[in-house]
RNA sequence: GGCGGCGUAGCCAAGUGGCCAAGGCGGAGGUCUGCAAAACCUCUAUUCAGCGGUUCGAAUCCGCUCGCCGCCUCCA
């Protein structure tokens, strides 16, 4: 089975066939590094990232690339600000980015370039531009003349003329047009700048991703991804200078996920509305952020809130606690027996919600379905063996699933119980024992107060952490 | 103003022409339990913002109305 995947470019479902059969070749925009990411910033990284989980699963090679752009008007500002060089400041950012993703299971991409050690083919590629025409020189600035490229607009569905009169648009009267974009910009004094045929200056806005797209994708590859904030002129531009030089689709699917709100309004520094994911972290397990991001179609808005999240992480752990219980009961039993027909189906309805435009909320239904068949198996397990076979390989299945979707990245640590605790877990087991429900009851304040529960279930105490 | 999209149970959220409208949270019963808690099971929308139309048949297609969001400016 295909997937199928939704095409800003031409608004419909397509089916999705990559360029070089058997390899799906991905671009997906990062962030800019001038200060801490937060949640919306999370939850499109983890789209791609379940994206790209999926097609690996599906048996593709994946070259998934994620940039930084570390060169930028607010990243000098701020660098100038805290008198750091941008370099460092951009750095820092980075590094917080990276340890940030890993705390959420966002997995590394393939390739990480960043923005200034591309430079040098950014210039190869403005100089492409200025040689075939599509661009103009200006007192050391390059621009790129949107009336040479007609298709301009077709990405994010935009009338030319409107968006003249919109007039929103910054007025320089250098520009041959006021619509024509920066390729090139000559530096200031105070700012970071690199040689280039029109003088010391940095690469404009959008010409990073093309260039660098380009260098580790080829001149036409298959996904482009990114926020859909970015259709215009992000997009918009980057498919202008591209496809301009090499007379190829940039990308033949340009997939966009939708913003996350918060307070009824799109979560952005600018607007002050935002929780960033290092904040998140200190108060929330990453697999709730996971089940609270992908509970919402990826192309659909999702408003932040604290108790969604709440929410999330009970969910979460109504399929970990399966896990959690055949680790701890019956782990070592049942061997590899195969999975009963009646499990059979979970897997071909969660590829099919996949398969349907990553399709993750029916997919997780499809997990909580299995959840449940499961937990029937398990109320026979401690006396039936079948059942219990069952269950083990049930659980297996489930687990597996769940990391396509990106869970259990950090492990599961089912008997993470120190030896203190389980020594107290014991003790109260023979407390109880002898009905001494005094002293077990201390005990289980004791173990609480540690940091962990216990509950007594038919086929032995539960012990977890609390979490917080 | 232009472009794109959304409005489904108390809350969140799938479903986009035809079996009982997934699933999660919450709530109500029940089972288990020394107790408590947790867990598990069952139930929880004759109805899909409103009105009109197309159709044998619509939450799903078309039109209008109301409400909301994103983009049009740096932005995931």
């Amino acid at each position: 089975m295909s997937v199928r995947v939704y095409n800003t470019l031409t608004r419909k479902k397509e089916e999705f066939v990559p360029l070089t059969p058997g390899h799906v070749r991905i671009y997906a925009c990062g962030v800019t590094v001038y200060d801490l990411s937060h949640v919306g910033h999370a939850r499109s990284a983890m789209v791609f990232d379940v994206i790209q989980r999926y097609f690996r699963f599906k048996g593709y090679r994946v070259t998934f690339v994620r940039n930084f752009t570390d060169v930028e008007d607010k990243i000098i500002r701020r660098a100038n600000a805290e008198g750091v060089l941008a370099a460092e400041l951009s750095e820092r950012y980075v590094q917080a980015f990276r340890e940030d993703m890993a705390a959420i299971g966002v997995a590394p991409a393939d390739v990480e370039p960043k923005a200034t050690e591309h430079i040098p083919e950014m210039v190869a590629l403005i100089e492409r531009l200025v040689t075939k025409g599509f661009a103009y020189t200006v007192d050391g600035d390059v621009y790129f003349e949107i009336r040479r490229f007609p298709p301009y607009g077709r990405l994010s569905g935009k009338n030319l003329d409107e968006l003249l009169a919109g007039a929103r648009v910054e007025v320089d009267e250098r520009k041959r047009d006021p619509r024509d974009f920066a390729l090139w910009k000559s530096s200031k004094p105070g700012e970071p700048a690199w040689p280039s045929p029109w003088g010391p200056g940095r690469p404009g806005w959008h010409i990073e991703c093309s260039a660098m797209a380009m260098k580790y994708l080829g001149e036409s590859f298959d996904i482009h991804g990114g926020g859909e904030d970015l259709i215009f002129p992000h997009h918009e531009c980057e498919i202008a200078q591209s496809e301009a030089d090499t007379g190829r689709p940039l990308a033949r699917y340009w997939l966009h996920n939708g913003m996350v709100t918060f307070r009824a309004e799109k979560m952005s520094k600018s607007l002050g509305n935002i929780l960033s994911i290092r904040e998140f972290v200190k108060r929330h397990d990453p697999d709730a952020f996971r089940l609270f991001v992908l509970g919402t179609h990826y192309r659909h808005p999702i408003e932040w809130s604290e108790e969604r999240v709440q929410e999330s992480a009970r969910a979460v752990e109504r399929l970990t606690r399966l896990i959690h219980d055949v680790q701890t009961f019956w782990s070592g039993a049942g061997g590899d027996s195969t999975l009963p027909d009646e499990l059979r189906t979970f897997r071909t309805r969660f590829v099919a919600a996949l398969d349907d435009d990553f399709n993750t909320p029916q997919a997780l239904g499809v997990l909580f379905e299995l959840s449940h068949v499961l937990y029937e198996y398990a109320e026979h397990a401690s006396v039936d063996a079948g059942a219990r076979a069952a269950v083990i390989v049930g659980v297996q299945e489930m687990t597996n699933l769940m990391r396509v979707l990106g869970f259990l990245e950090r492990g599961y640590e089912p008997s993470g119980a120190p030896p203190e605790i389980e020594r107290l877990v014991q003790e109260r087991g023979q407390a109880r024992a002898r009905h001494d429900w005094r002293h077990a009851d201390q005990l289980r304040d004791e173990i609480q107060g540690r940091g962990f529960s216990v509950e007594d279930t038919p086929s032995g105490p539960r012990v977890t952490r609390r979490s917080a």
